[in-house]
RNA sequence: GGGUGUGUAGCUCAGGUGGUUAGAGCGCUACGUUCACAUCGUAGAGGUCGCUGGUUCGAGUCCAGCCACACCCACCA
């Protein structure tokens, strides 16, 4: 299909209108498309982040994902096939979250499926979520995913970025889902993934764990509680200092480091647990710091994480009090593990906490203690930092269940390795991987008790009483995926089985979402199948918050899959920043959403933004930045434009083989500059430092329209000089080409309106520029900085006195030494022309210095206006 | 507490291997406007390069120590 041009830009430029030509031209004709029948060598494969479906993009998004759009374009004009494909991470829980508050709804495994359920929007989030079945809650999470990803698609179009349209997946989609369950299978043969039953953290909001990667710490208010804890028949005892009260029905320890000497007298002796009157002993370790508040500390199942290590070692009996939803349990104290010296008035103070959430619980304590006197002062308040689910508003608390795990602390050494195999950009982000890896101390909890998501391709067997055996899992056959074990049978058995005695039933479980997307990657390969490639990638861009997840488990994966790096190189983009300096977040609501930006300034002002900031650098949102950007298309635009004018009137308006035109000694200099400028890009771009290239080549192009195109203009214009109108075409063929990766839409648009040359193709299937056959020696090539010079000093003159650039030049003298001279008369026709000179009115001096004095300016041809 | 980065003009940012009067764009001021462009041009004002020491003939640039800000991790009785 042939791009509808607007014919020698006749038209004032309408951004709208070229966007849209483009658009189409470009998809229409498969502008971007990966061809696989390249070798490994001429293609540039990019492991493109699959956003997160969760309402909208942000510009931060088009930041970050623009500057490897300019890095696709350069590889691509290179003469290498990109392969950039394009996903959308949309299983897991934030789209769940999402889901829940957009239609208000909540799911409820229970529930029979409702074909009539109406899904609609709900801003109103204060009445009660409706509780739908698990098949109404993933189709409404299909609905609004489908619908959130075609906005995010076009975004992505209107911006100009140059995926491969054909290679879109989505993480939730059945290919994605086999090469998930694939992956599982594979770590389960290699025996790195193993299902065990162990205290997890747990986030009481979603009902499910979450791993170690997605814990953020928040500072929050709360109150420090001092509890006497009695000797066994004696009123003198030990006073705690603690957190969270409402953890002493599941006390199981007092604990101090060996050499308090303060504890020391009580080690090995018991103490009674307030109210519920359990006896424990204080206990040494050196899990416990001297000088930290009180030196002594009560060990609960469990109030954190350093209870869960503790009692992992002490051999002692799990007390959950917690359950899934946060609220306390149920349980009867007079029975293991629930012992106690007084079981009637420890139940009767329990029955009062049991069902009640954390928070009330432990009101409910401070009071009874209060009652009791075991409150030995009132409550102190402190503000601590406690974990939470990064995307949750209740602390995370610490149940047992069975969960999947893949091994990674095992693997701390070989990662470390794999990490710096792989060059990061800017290079200082390895060492915050090596941190991360450094300080891991779980394996990784892939298992999430969501509905959304991949499912484990596992079923257990029931014994003949209807228990699960967990120990022996039914992992699915690989012809079976994609599977659903709550809806598929495992091989050798029959549906009618599900759920009986000496029958199975399938794990309900979801993997987390990063099991799926840190296989970005191989679900890339999938897609293209093409055996000719494979891992690693050439880059994976990303930001740098998620090296600790994305980035760390793209790299486990690939190593327990196939022993390689997943990509040569990682491309860490900075933050935006909002105006004060603050990462832009939903809940401080400081986000800039991105279309009304390309809207009021065209896509290749915003991309201009985005290009001109360094990799790994964050950046204040600035919108100048973006009308500067503008300001440069609309010249880009008027310069062509008035090139095409000279061309179409010049003697070389139906020559396609213009170059060897170009021979005059000031077009060869300024053709010097060109060359020099394209190199510098070059070199720039290979090393993915866009924004260096694009200053280089913005900076010359000002030069060009300042300069060199005042120089030139008058020459071109004449019949017998067609080295000027040449030269022309030759720079702005060179320009559109270099600006091509930033500004390819007004470039475009440029390109298939040139008087000359074919324009059937796209210029972003074009080849990238090699001028070094115009690279001139130094002397040669300095012709044209001292037209410029002289130019320069005539202008400011003319400014100086006040009067019209046009105003004539009497006379003028330039002090040079004798070989400048020589290299000037070379390039006099053009002073003369550029200055306004009158004939004879520059005369050449020699001097030790360059300078330019004596104007005189004829001052009776500007008094009237 | 451990780690990383940043600190240069009012604002947003450039400033390989140390070298003459420290740069750009925006903003501000003045002037101009020529047949590509007012989404224009020319010129000007504006900086003790976070602070303090050190190395050096010479430091924005190297070293040390501080200060401020941001981010990551850990602790969180």
């Amino acid at each position: 299909m042939p791009y509808k041009t607007n014919k020698n830009l006749d038209d004032r430029m309408n951004l709208a209108e070229i966007e849209e030509r483009c658009k189409d031209f470009w998809i229409k004709n498969n502008v971007y498309a990966y061809d696989n029948s390249r070798t490994r060598n001429d293609t540039f494969i990019i492991d493109t982040p699959p956003p997160t479906v969760s309402g909208s993009l942000h510009i931060g998004h088009i930041f970050s994902y623009t500057q490897t759009d300019v890095v696709a374009r350069f590889e691509r004009m290179k003469g290498k096939t990109v392969l950039y494909p394009i996903g959308f991470d949309d299983n897991g829980l934030p789209t769940e979250r999402r889901v829940q508050n957009y239609y208000n709804i909540a799911c409820n495994p229970e529930l029979a499926y409702d074909e009539n359920l109406k899904l609609e929007h709900i801003e109103n989030d204060e009445t009660p979520r409706r509780e739908v079945s698990r098949k109404n809650f993933i189709e409404a999470c299909e609905k609004l995913t489908a619908s959130d990803e075609q906005i995010f698609e076009n975004v992505f179009k209107n911006i100009g970025h140059s995926y491969d349209w054909n290679i879109k997946y989505a993480t939730i989609s059945p290919d994605s889902i086999k090469v998930s369950q694939e992956s599982f299978i594979d770590l389960y043969e290699k025996g790195e993934v193993k299902s065990i039953e162990s205290p997890t953290m747990w986030d009481v909001t979603f009902q499910s764990a979450v791993a170690q990667a997605e814990v953020e710490d928040k500072e929050v208010s709360g109150f420090f509680h001092d509890i006497k804890f009695k000797f066994k028949d004696s009123d003198d005892g030990i006073i705690i200092s603690t957190t969270r009260p409402e953890f002493l029905p599941a006390c199981i320890a007092l604990v101090a480091h060996p050499d308090d000497e303060r504890y020391q007298p009580y080690f090995g002796k018991k103490v009674v647990v307030p109210l519920f009157e359990n006896e424990v002993e204080v206990v040494p370790s050196e899990h416990a710091e001297k000088d930290k508040g009180t030196g002594i500390l009560m060990v609960c199942t469990f109030g954190d994480a350093a209870d869960v290590a503790w009692w992992k070692q002490s051999g002692l009996p799990l007390k959950q009090i917690i359950g899934r939803d946060g609220c306390l349990l149920d349980v009867t104290f007079g029975a293991e593990p629930f012992v106690s010296n007084n079981p009637d008035k420890a139940n009767a103070y329990y029955a009062e906490l049991a069902g009640l959430p954390a928070k009330k619980a432990r009101e409910k304590v401070v009071e009874f203690l209060r009652q009791s006197g075991d409150l030995v002062s009132e409550p102190r308040p402190i503000t601590h930092s406690v974990k939470f689910y990064e995307k949750g508003n209740r602390p995370l608390e610490f149940v047992t269940s069975r969960q999947w795990f893949i091994k990674l602390q095992d693997k701390k050494e070989k990662m470390i390795e794999a990490g710096r195999k792989i060059k990061f950009k800017p290079q200082h982000m390895q060492i915050r991987y090596e941190e991360w890896v450094k300080g891991l101390n779980q394996d990784w909890c892939i298992s999430r008790q969501r509905f959304f998501g991949v499912p484990f391709p596992v079923w257990y067997k029931l014994d003949a009483k209807g228990e699960p055996v967990f120990d022996e899992p039914i992992v699915a056959d690989r012809s079976q995926l994609p599977v659903d074990p709550m809806i598929d049978t495992p091989l050798g058995f029959d549906e009618s089985m599900r759920g009986q005695p000496g029958g199975f039933i399938g794990d309900k479980d979801v993997m987390d979402t990063w099991a799926t997307s840190a296989l970005t990657p191989q679900l890339v390969l999938d897609k293209v199948k093409n055996d000719a490639i494979g891992l690693p990638f050439d880059i994976r861009p990303q930001a740098h918050d998620i090296i600790r997840t994305w980035a760390f488990y793209t790299i486990a994966k690939a190593l327990m899959h196939s022993n390689t790096i997943p990509w040569h190189e990682v491309l860490i983009s900075g933050f935006i920043l909002d105006p004060d300096r603050k990462k832009m977040s939903k809940s401080k609501g400081n986000v800039v959403t991105p279309q009304h930006l390309i809207d009021n300034y065209g896509a290749d002002s915003v991309r201009y933004w985005a290009s001109r900031a360094r990799l790994g650098v964050d950046t204040a949102f600035e919108e100048q930045i973006m009308a500067q950007g503008k300001k440069l298309v609309n010249k880009i635009f008027n310069a062509s434009k008035f090139v095409f004018n000279i061309v179409s009137s010049s003697a070389l308006k139906d020559v396609k083989d213009y170059e060897p035109f170009i021979t005059s000694p000031t077009d060869l200099a300024w053709m010097s500059k060109m060359a020099e400028m394209i190199k510098g890009a070059t070199v720039a771009l290979e090393t993915y430092d866009y924004a260096t290239a694009l200053d280089l080549i913005e900076k010359r192009f000002w030069d060009f329209c300042d300069n060199y195109l005042e120089i030139v203009k008058k020459r071109a214009y004449s019949e017998s000089d067609r080295s000027a109108a040449a030269t022309l075409m030759k720079t702005i063929d060179t320009f559109l080409s270099a600006f091509a990766p930033f500004t390819p839409f007004v470039t475009e648009e440029i390109y298939q309106a040139r008087p000359w040359g074919e324009g059937n193709m796209s210029l972003h299937n074009t080849l990238w520029p090699d001028l070094s056959a115009y690279a001139l020696n130094a002397k040669t090539d300095a012709l044209y900085d001292y037209i410029s010079l002289i130019a320069g000093e005539i202008r400011k003159a003319k400014t100086t006195a006040g009067v019209s650039q046009r105003t004539p030049v009497m006379k003028a003298t330039v002090f040079a030494p004798k070989n400048i001279i020589d290299t000037i008369k070379s390039g006099i026709e053009d002073i003369e022309n550029v200055g306004g000179l009158l004939e004879n009115a520059l005369e050449l001096k020699e001097a030790d210095t360059l300078s330019v004095g004596d104007i005189a300016l004829d001052l009776s041809a500007t008094t009237q206006k």
